[in-house]
DNA sequence: ACATTAAACTAACAAGCGTTAGTTTTGTTG
DNA sequence: CAACAAAACTAACGCTTGTTAGTTTAATGT
């Protein structure tokens, strides 16, 4: 029971070590450090730097995967469904925001099974924005431009976000995604009628 | 004068490598491998692994601080600006692909001066590229968001850039960057009236 | 209180790292 | 073709890495 506590906790000040200075930087004496303890001593709670790497990745990839099918198994308008993706993937870079450095930087660390897990949650989670995007092209609610430069330009934004965010604590969560639906679906130029 | 060529090769070879796997997972074994040399060979033409990255990282960052300055000291209209950034950002990283990567994920394993000088440099791009959306915001061409939301929006679709535009290379690069600029500038929600 | 388990420790390993020294091969130039 | 420089090589260095073995201390349950 409370073994799982002390492993919660390594892996949080990994995760913090790692958006810092990059998995292949930080050493097992660095974060041995960090907790106050040897390095050896980490092994009593976990299995390898690798397993770190993993567990941290394969959790938030997860949660992505089943907020992303959440959202995309009702029968919503697209450009509804648009906006909650848009703030469900705002709340979990809220609440993730270190592992995420890892996940964006660290991924290609990941080896066997687990990378290939990884590979495959990343492309599910893609096809179905992609997929959303067509639909509200479709339904005439979505601009006729490129739908992958679309894509690829939220999700780009969306991904750095743990980056920025921190940097920027006065913004409120709430104005942070309600501003952030805004500039991403409208744009930033004026237009003479709404 | 040939000896620059050779040391142009292992940036090069470098940068792809460092793009890949990340400059600390990549050894200078690997690198002479790849150059079919041995490791030792590489020192004929390096000082050492630390000056391969800044050497990288700090010709980019020259080149998008200078062709900042350059488009910012004319007197135009903001809009016509940051059309201006955006299309010269995408410039940059299509002919910089691979050093970008560094950029964007080994900057933080530059040392001493060239870690202060690259810090500036961006830095002053950021501050450059904010001063042009407030004066487009005064004159009334850009939405009244706000500035740092969509500052960080822009600037993150374009920095990922690196990532995405290689594995679509059906786009043709003047064509991305006219969507690109639509995407980014006019949003994808379809208006009524333009 | 005592036995057991969890979690820290010290010490050390084999492997891999960036880098240097010294030597040989390759290429160029007069 | 001889002379010299450029660029490859072999061998090794001191250090750091992730990890293991074995031991001691701290915490917990009966």
């Amino acid at each position: 029971m409370k073994k799982k506590i002390r492993k919660k906790e390594i892996l949080k000040t990994a995760a913090g070590l790692f958006k810092e200075k990059g998995y292949n930087a930080v050493t097992m004496r660095d974060l041995a450090k960090e907790m106050d303890i040897k390095a050896a001593s980490l092994y009593n709670h976990i299995d390898s730097k690798q397993q770190i790497l993993s567990e941290l990745i394969l959790e938030v990839a997860q949660r992505f995967t089943e907020g992303m099918d959440k959202i995309d198994c009702k029968e919503n308008p697209a450009l509804e469904k648009l906006e909650e993706v848009i703030e469900f993937h705002i709340d979990i870079t809220l609440s993730y925001t270190d592992v995420l450095a890892s996940l964006n930087n660290d991924w290609m660390h990941l080896e066997n099974q687990e990378l290939e897990d990884y590979l495959m949650m990343r492309q599910r989670y893609e096809d179905n924005f992609k997929t959303i995007i067509k639909k509200g092209i479709e339904e005439g609610s979505i601009q006729h431009y490129n739908e992958e430069i679309m894509l690829f330009s939220i999700l780009s934004t969306l991904r750095t976000l743990y980056l920025w965010y921190p940097k920027k604590e006065k913004i409120k969560a709430e104005i942070l995604k309600e501003q952030m639906v805004d500039t991403l679906l409208y744009g930033l130029v004026r237009r003479n009628l709404t």
